[in-house]
DNA sequence: TAATTTATATACCATACAGTATATATATTT
DNA sequence: AAATATATATACTGTATGGTATATAAATTA
């Protein structure tokens, strides 16, 4: 069993992480810190150096949570094509998984880090660079299966894919309407379907 | 001529969008400001209410630069198709034009002010509309002259186009990587000619 | 349960923040 | 150029910021 003091590191970094990403690195005070959680700055630099190392475990819990929904996602039983649709399907209403993350991790910090905090910034980009590894190997083992067939690497498929969710993840955000998921998704099915299906 | 006084105002609201754009509305002081300008406080609270006010002169400043930049691409002369050419093109190098506005004042703004403040929230909503209804006004054209056709309304196309040209370019934002936005306008370019070029 | 270690609360730094009242300097008008 | 209007600089609010030293409380170990 985890002592007292993991368990408290564990609620301050999941109660901590939403208000972050919602509201930005330098967005969020270590007062509103010891509101949401309801401990004192005490507690807080007890178990974490300082607001950036608070802020860095915040967003790689986020990132971690998105990473083992993609995980699920793509552990689908099926071909690589149903793994696909299953990832797609996801996004469709990415929204409601978002939600309780103050929104998608990996377009809030990043875009909010990249002037502000370069541990941040450079946490998103292997995050990126993990999530798109991770959709390169489903089009890899597609491939080998002879299900589907692409005209370029799998991992610039993977990421000109991942590229157009994350524009309709952006549009979604800025404008609160989440018909930019639905109509990209729909297209990417149809991509799917009509230009990588064999 | 201008005054000497309507010359201050703009010189503060150009000097001071790509701090605004790069830092974000919480993340940039207004000592920081008064540093970039050269000018006092005294100077820059005659001039605008408060920092909110100061914060969304900016933007509009750096959405009409881009709208302009847009108007400009779209006023190409030639067919529909030369003009969204023409915008891909810009595109391809948009890292080089939004470099002097701080980042592309969309997706920094619309990300950053959506949970921080209001009327800049709402000023990037009417500005993506303004954007899409310019393409938009291009397909329609396209279609009245036959030059192209498409599956979709005009307006559901422009949105479909500028919300993957926007994930090239959070993406680019977010890595650094231009490649993205590269490969994206590639594949949009393929896109015109092959799907709605007539 | 007592001793000891560890975590949290309190009270406090110095500094930076947005914003303001007023004095001074600069444009503009006469 | 003098009078007037306007814009900017200075000096100052009160409050909030990230961070810290230390006292107190609560776990853990003996």
């Amino acid at each position: 069993m985890s002592t007292k003091a993991e368990r408290t590191t564990a609620y301050i970094i999941e109660t901590v992480a939403p208000i972050f990403n919602r509201y930005g690195y330098v967005g969020t005070s270590m007062s509103h810190l010891t509101d949401a959680t309801g401990l004192t700055k005490g507690a807080l630099y007890g178990n974490f150096e300082n607001k950036e190392a608070l802020a860095l475990s915040a967003f790689e819990f986020s990132a971690k949570k998105f990473l083992k929904a993609l995980d699920i996602q793509l552990a689908v039983e099926g071909t690589s094509l149903e793994k696909l649709f299953s990832l797609t399907q996801f996004f469709r209403y990415y929204g409601n998984f978002t939600e309780d993350l103050g929104g998608c991790p990996i377009l809030k910090v990043g875009v909010d880090a990249k002037n502000n905090n370069h541990l941040l910034s450079a946490a998103v980009k292997e995050t990126i660079r993990t999530i798109e590894g991770k959709i390169a190997l489903v089009l890899e083992n597609g491939i080998k299966n002879n299900e589907i067939s692409i005209p370029v690497t799998p991992l610039q498929f993977a990421k000109q894919f991942y590229t157009m969710i994350q524009g309709a993840v952006a549009m979604a955000t800025i404008t609160g309407d989440n018909k930019y998921l639905l109509n990209t998704i729909a297209y990417l099915d149809q991509l799917i379907n009509r230009e990588i299906k064999k």
